[in-house]
DNA sequence: CGGTATCCCGTTTGATACTG
DNA sequence: CAGTATCAAACGGGATACCG
């Protein structure tokens, strides 16, 4: 079990708890892994997201120390992002759930099938 | 880096990724760790959670077949929940990823410190 | 005890347009 | 290319009340 204030309202470690339990964050971080990725690319591969939300979700792994933003001075201009140390130190983990979430889903969707099937 | 599909937009993958982006699920799956726990005993301990969002996290849960319920015929009516096989089978993974947010969350405070005061 | 129902409001999001 | 600005719409979440 965690330790006793994970539990706790207001903790830090709830805070980061929050940010990482972000779905594009996840995506976003794992997609990093393997080095840096322009803006718009990111935007072309993960799937379902708006600009708006990527460059949100971009800021705030940012400020939070995770990913790096580079910026070159093309015509037109060009940003990188890739993961800090403190980013990569974190990778392994999210690869983790998410390699549960593609090895699991089956018997996740048949679960649901099977509770909505008892007729709620 | 992470299976091609999970980038996709509607698959089942992402489908079950977005769940466990849930911070609430992530207590919720941690807590029941060390075994069955009642509603208002789980709603004493993660602190700051509403009865309502706890009782829709719990329902999302047992629905996807990561959590049972069993309710005791007492009067009044007592009702446990505890991990499934499945669920146990991803508390290692949800624990990692708590465990890098007890480590790491200094290192994350730092970082927010030092991007606001670069006044932005 | 363990919920559900209702109302209501703040936050988030999508769509669109614009810019350095 | 890589964003920001703005507005409306949708959603989630808190507060409160009530029920088996």
């Amino acid at each position: 079990m965690l330790a006793f204030d994970v539990y706790e309202d207001r903790c830090p470690t709830r805070m980061v708890l929050d940010r990482l339990a972000d779905k594009w964050a996840l995506l976003i971080l794992d997609r990093l892994h393997d080095g840096p990725v322009r803006f718009n690319h990111l935007r072309r591969d993960i799937k379902g997201i708006s600009q708006k939300v990527l460059s949100q979700t971009l800021k705030k792994l940012e400020r939070d120390g995770l990913i790096s933003r580079q910026v070159f001075a093309t015509v037109p201009v060009t940003v990188e992002y890739g993961l800090t140390d403190l980013g990569r130190t974190l990778t392994d983990t999210v690869a983790a759930l998410a390699h549960w979430a593609e090895r699991n889903m089956d018997a996740v969707v048949a679960a649901q099938k099977a509770y909505d099937a008892a007729a709620r």
